[in-house]
RNA sequence: GGGUACGUAGCUCAGUUGGUUAGAGCGCUGCGUUCACAUCGCAGAGGUCACAGGUUCGAAUCCUGUCGUGCCCACCA
């Protein structure tokens, strides 16, 4: 054997033997029970990152622990076409050739898209191989896959039929750059210094007396119906229900009263803007207040702010704040820290808007999702993740689904005739005018005309469906349902969803709701949440600091086993966990012990040695080894079985490096022939409880020892 | 404003129901290469476990408070 490990020539090697073996293919063996993990579905617009990485490395150590555990093992891999996001990076690509999605046109754009997530697609598949993901690739699937679509348009049908699918007009998150409404939970709010003005809005019926209320956003003021103090605010109390005017537009409004303004900020009087604030909203639905949108989708004045129409929205605000200062209604202006919502996926400013959108009803869905989990059906590790789950799904508003992009599932919705569209629709896909009776139908295929007046034409709903609701259908999508194939009815509900902390309320949330309600079933058992990986001083990676580690170039540069086994050494679920590069290289340094210590086995080739291990010539230093591999045996199990990785991977480190090398193989030098067997068997053992964190090195060595059967993999776990 | 987590060796972090001299990786100091491995070995230094109280026979671990830090959520006009 060589005196160094090349991981280079080994991996690929035992990755094709492995699959063409079969190993990755699941078999349903009804008496046995089965252990079963879909994958998250990366994102298909990119390459796969550290994340990535750290989510394969979990899932492979769970899937080939159950695996040579004897249960029939399921790893299903697949990949998320992730609407928004893919949009805005293909986008990305358009605008560096001058180009917008308007230059090619609905059909153009979606299927240049669609070959560049497949190309992407392709990239990642090679990627997973390379870290050794034994996963089943005869299963593999695709969020836009056609009977995952088709499963997809059945679950919002019932929703629709069910009336838990609904279409409102709603103030919505709207994101000016990627043109769409979004749902709570993919707004990003941030801490902003900016200022708070103090603006006088004249009395109506006293001349030369005012109002002064307290804003951060003085261009929204040409939307104000109303101002609001709180009902026991002394100040105002023979206010209310005078009128003040509303200054550069005079429009007369009245001073209400509602409990939701707070008397100690700013002046206790607060402008309201309803089509524009959600708080504003609110208060305009308890006092039927008119809703003027003033901002437009394009994030621009509209028509009804007067001689400001047009302007975009930061020129409009120096524009009134100017004006304000010539009539001196600007009382002051105060530095003042407020969040703002920013788009997650391209980190624009977020205008609330009202708009005609599609919303799936929350709480009839969170109440039994929550259930499950306080029942202890379904298991978060850790456990203090739960609390945040219920703080969320308690506190849940409709779920807002329609996206106005083209990326994606189209909505199965069928208007007939054009007048089924809001203008927002027609506007942004340049759609034609139709006649028609305004019918909604949602339908799982296209449907032929009209139910109500036999109209042929039929306008289907531009929209499409925020990514997460195809993803919250994904354990049960991927497993063919609504058919109830074998594979659905022996491996769901699945065993463990392993994914990242920052997605518990955009996906798991979503899953448990959507999985109980679709098959009666929780999707899964156990939620173990991951953290977020960062450098070595605990800076989260970017391009922008250089930062970044690369799986596949640090797996060319140390191996894959060493980039996996430090991912979960010293590290704990649900927190975030510190990788540098030098830690790689000692567990780089760990794959070539290993090698050593093979190589001072497997090369000794004694004339003869006793085959078997015969108690009555043990040593003590024979007896403690044996003894300390027993330990380590139940150590590493009960670690794996309880998702304590780091522990399974120090005992591993500490037994092969510390008690077997050090010790053990520098005590039997002086008696080979009779500790031969007992190394043979310790390094065997040692590599069969180290497979699932290293599969290769495990693999290379463990074909070079006395073995019975074809695979490390496929072997059955040490008792 | 609410929630949650963290503050342990020079650095990055483990430490599962409280129990003998508090651990690891990297770094550091000294010595050592024919004889598996310098991607190595041997020996070693280094911590009043943020601080202050409390519970206990016993606290890094449980409780209260203080200081500091991170993250999440929220209708912070």
């Amino acid at each position: 054997m060589e005196k160094i490990y090349k991981h280079q020539e080994t991996e690929g090697k035992w990755y094709s033997f492995w699959e063409k073996k079969g190993f990755f293919r699941a078999k349903i063996d009804p008496k046995k029970e089965p252990f079963m993990i879909i994958m998250p579905p990366p994102n298909a617009n990119g390459e796969l990152h550290i994340g990535h990485a750290l989510f394969v490395t979990l899932e492979d150590i769970l899937i080939r622990f159950n695996r040579m555990l004897g249960r029939p093992t399921l790893w299903l891999p697949g990949a998320d076409h992730a609407g928004i996001q893919t949009q805005v990076v293909y986008e990305r690509l358009l605008e560096k050739q001058g180009k917008t999605r308007y230059d090619l046109g609905r059909d153009k754009f979606y299927s240049e898209v669609y070959d560049f997530t497949m190309k992407n697609k392709a990239t990642m598949e090679n990627q997973l191989s390379r870290l050794g993901a034994s996963c089943d690739w005869s299963r593999e699937k695709f969020t836009l896959d056609s009977e995952i679509s088709k499963a997809v348009y059945h679950t919002f049908k019932k929703l629709f039929n069910e009336g838990l699918a609904y279409r409102g007009e709603r103030l919505v998150n709207w994101c000016p750059r990627c043109t769409t409404a979004l749902s709570d939970a993919e707004v990003a709010h941030k801490e902003k210094e900016a200022t708070l003005w103090f603006i006088k809005y004249p009395l109506a019926e006293e001349k030369g007396k005012f109002i002064i209320v307290t804003t951060t956003r003085p261009e929204t003021m040409l939307g104000d119906t109303a101002v609001a103090v709180n009902p026991t605010d002394r100040r105002y109390k023979n206010l209310i229900g005078c009128k003040a005017i509303v200054p550069l537009i005079n429009r007369e409004i009245p001073i209400i009263e509602d409990s939701v303004v707070d008397k100690k900020f700013g002046t206790g009087a607060v402008k309201v803007t309803p089509a524009h604030d959600p708080t504003d909203f609110e208060i305009s639905e308890r006092h039927d207040l008119k809703r003027v949108q003033v901002i437009g989708f394009d994030n621009r004045i509209t028509d009804e702010g007067g001689k400001y129409a047009g302007l975009k929205v930061n020129e409009a605000r120096r524009q009134i704040l100017e004006d304000l200062k010539k009539e001196s209604l600007l009382e002051k202006e105060v530095p003042h820290l407020h969040s703002v919502g920013r788009c997650e996926r391209c980190n624009d400013v977020i205008e609330p808007l009202v708009s005609l959108q599609w919303f799936v009803k929350m709480p009839p869905l969170a109440k039994p999702a929550i259930e499950v989990v306080k029942e202890g059906k379904i298991k978060f590790i850790p456990k203090r993740y739960e609390k945040i789950y219920f703080q969320w799904m308690e506190n849940l508003r409709d779920w807002c689904v329609s996206r106005q992009i083209w990326w994606g599932h189209q909505l199965p919705i069928w208007y007939c005739g054009s007048k089924g569209l809001s203008d927002l629709q027609m506007k942004l896909n340049n759609l034609p005018e139709t006649p028609g009776c305004g019918e909604i139908i949602v339908s799982t295929e296209e449907p032929k005309q009209c139910p109500k007046c036999h109209n042929a034409k039929l306008v289907r709903d531009p929209d499409t469906f925020d990514t997460w609701f195809s993803s919250g259908q994904w354990p049960f999508t991927t497993l063919s349902w609504p058919e109830k194939t074998q594979d659905f009815q022996y491996f769901y509900p699945t065993s463990v969803m392993e994914t990242g902390y920052e997605i518990l309320f955009l996906w798991v949330s979503r899953m448990i709701m959507l999985g109980l309600y679709c098959t009666d079933k929780i999707p899964f058992r156990t939620v173990y949440l991951h953290g977020i990986v960062r450098d070595a001083k605990g800076q989260k990676m970017s391009k922008s600091k250089g930062n970044v580690i690369n799986p596949l170039t640090i797996a060319d540069q140390y191996g894959a086993d060493a980039i996996r086994i430090a991912l979960v050494f010293n590290s704990t679920p649900g927190n975030d966990l510190n990788l540098g590069e030098d830690k790689i290289r000692g567990m780089r340094n760990f794959t070539n012990k290993i090698w050593n210590i093979a190589r001072f086995v497997i090369d000794f080739k004694p004339d003869f040695y006793d085959h078997k291990i015969s108690t009555e010539k043990l040593k003590l230093e024979d007896k403690k080894i044996l003894s300390e591999l027993k330990k380590t045996k139940e150590k590493v199990t009960k670690s794996l079985e309880n998702y304590r990785f780091s522990d399974a991977a120090q005992i591993l480190y500490q037994f092969i490096w510390h008690q077997f090398a050090d010790i053990y193989v520098e005590k039997s030098k002086d008696r080979r022939e009779e500790t031969q067997v007992i190394l043979e068997e310790v390094l065997k053992v040692s590599m069969e409880l180290l497979h699932p964190f290293m599969p290769y090195v495990t693999e290379e060595v463990w074909q070079r020892l006395p073995h019975e059967g074809k695979s490390i993999m496929v072997t059955p776990w040490p008792k």
